[in-house]
DNA sequence: TATGAATGAGTTTTCATTCAT
DNA sequence: GATGAATGAAAACTCATTCAT
């Protein structure tokens, strides 16, 4: 009967991904809340509700839980942002628009900071865009800064840090923006460039 | 035999600190390897070569050697770095020398890189003077940024990821001023401004 | 309709049969690698292909499994000796015969040596024919021991070693018979009995 | 102040003694009862009364421990056997007297026979001592077998099964004796020389 | 004060067994 | 009958802490 062994399977399969996405999504509480290197087994199936022997039949380690959990939480991410940003052109307004909507997630997302906040790796994910909208910004002359590496650092650790900053503080109106514009000072961008970045991105907002 | 008992006292004293001091060497790698949520007693002992007993004997648990050590590296380096700067006039001045010292000490010391760069609360110390000069500098005119929190995770964000930069990678020469330079734009100094901030810096280390 | 539940029946019957040989073939392999304690339900079904449920369906335990395991491998090997030593005479001949069938059986198949060689309950289902053997061996003067215990401790583990010899070692010409004999002499057979038994064996072989 | 440090040492060393030779008394009652694969490592706790920690201190793993306990086993009988036929010549007499007191042993502690019954690897340790009885006595003329290997294969093998016999059952008289002349025999000895041997055995024994 | 053996609570990991589909 | 996800008790292993010397 294969009808209904392939039932079977297909609802296998269903519950399967429901358990994983329960274990994945308590992982996100529990990561936020205690970081990469402090929680035990024990907290995920706290907050996940299955059992010792379910979590297992998951993941192996809480290492291998954290990676799935990254991809899970920045896929997520990214493909929001990259939905948000389609049409949009210029490195500078990419790049700002970018950094505006990761800390707007934030801000409206308490484990979502804090989770990118105790997880270093995790901004790393985000690294090949990052890469390409500095590179086209220094060839545009939107940018002008002297290495890379320094640029790289620049943004990540002040994201980093404000990711950190907007747990505890709930950041006034337009703050997400003037951290961002501070990043684009420090990357080298003219005031001149910066007022034009926001004007065009908030016509792109507008969907004209 | 007063003479005698303190002796006695005197030896005791100066063994303790020994001893203490040890621990402390032994855990700043530690951390610096380890992080400060992983690091477990043995790893102390083995690296101090202390026993188990002895141990107890200075520290109650990880956490207050973790404070310890972090006091201990960074009463090194602020007094280290408020010796070179002593008689610097200039917010800027004081910041762009400040930071540019900071990243010279990890550059040269990849246990303190390391260990600036795991252990997050360690940048917290560093604060107060990074506050004056933030003010100052905004009073002044030499800055130019929105919000004082923003500032600060700015400097503090960029710091961290280049303290962690700097681990594997051997800097080009004057990196590190290059990254204070990016991390002032960011703080909204012109480029004038910066300039002449390490003129003046270059004045100073000259003893002039 | 019977006809029809009776054909579904049939099939239901066969297919439970080759599915419990399938689970029966897979244990020989585990068992002979591993032995009696050390498996786990999952060598079972992995070897076997079948699922954790199907293998519960058909046995409760590894230990009934064993059991069911030694039953089907002794059953096999001794309906293959009965019937290759049919019509041979003489406790000499028929012991020595079924000792080196057994050796054989161990040469030629590296499972059933290991199998035989790591469950040491196996040995004992051979034992009822192996008495008989020995007891009127006795009477007709071809053996001459002291206890039969005594000369059954040496004929099992003299048989169990030499299967452990035969997993590693590809077996000289002539080696299964060697064994027997060194067995034969340990009873009490004479040089000359245990030629003459070698004679009469292999006109048996020769189907004389 | 030495002597006080040097005396604490000592203490400690002989305490550290103290304790592993529990956990490894309490080890020979356990895989004597149980055998290599069933014990857990509360069987060892629980028989030698130290504490899960301290058990760790000593063995990472029951296969660890397991080796130092057949270590500890055989090297006991191996000295005692040594001591026993110190000054026995002759091959035959050698390997005789071994067997039969390796049996003693046996039928006089409980724990060794079970032991030696259900460790396989102990007897190797005695291979030694057997191979160049072995050889010795062919080359004497004493034994004559085909190769070592099934020389090899007959003694450890009715040995291992005399071990198992001795558990159950409280043996005759002289039966560790006639165990050794059935050995002798598959061995290729002669009635002669196992009469002989014994006779010389005895004389040993009476110190002669 | 220094030492390191001993401890047992806490964590990780395995695995036999159940059960809805 | 067959399947495999879920379960939790049991076993393995770690580690902070104590304490006699």
């Amino acid at each position: 009967m294969p009808a209904k062994s392939n039932h079977r399977a297909i609802v296998g399969q269903r519950r399967r991904a429901a358990t994983e996405s329960r274990i994945l999504q308590a992982a996100i509480k529990v990561f936020a809340e205690l970081g990469a290197d402090v929680p035990v087994i024990d907290d995920f199936i706290r907050e996940s509700g299955v059992s010792r022997g379910t979590f297992y039949n998951y993941f192996k380690s809480t290492r291998e839980l954290l990676d799935a959990t990254i991809e899970t939480i920045l896929t997520a991410a990214n493909s929001h942002i990259e939905q948000a940003l389609a049409g949009l052109d210029g490195p500078a307004e990419r790049m700002a628009g970018a950094l505006v909507l990761y800390l707007s997630l934030a801000a409206a997302d308490r484990d979502f900071a804090r989770f990118m906040s105790k997880i270093p790796y995790a901004g790393v994910s985000a690294r090949r865009s990052l890469e390409t909208d500095l590179e086209h910004g220094r060839e545009a002359g939107d940018f002008n800064f002297r290495s890379r590496e320094i640029a790289d650092d620049l943004v990540l650790g002040t994201m980093q840090q404000s990711f950190r900053r907007v747990i505890d503080h709930k950041p006034a109106a337009g703050w997400a923006e003037e951290v961002a514009a501070a990043i684009l000072r420090g990357l080298g961008a003219s005031e001149q460039r910066i007022i034009e970045t926001y004007a065009k991105l908030s016509l792109h907002r507008a969907g004209v």
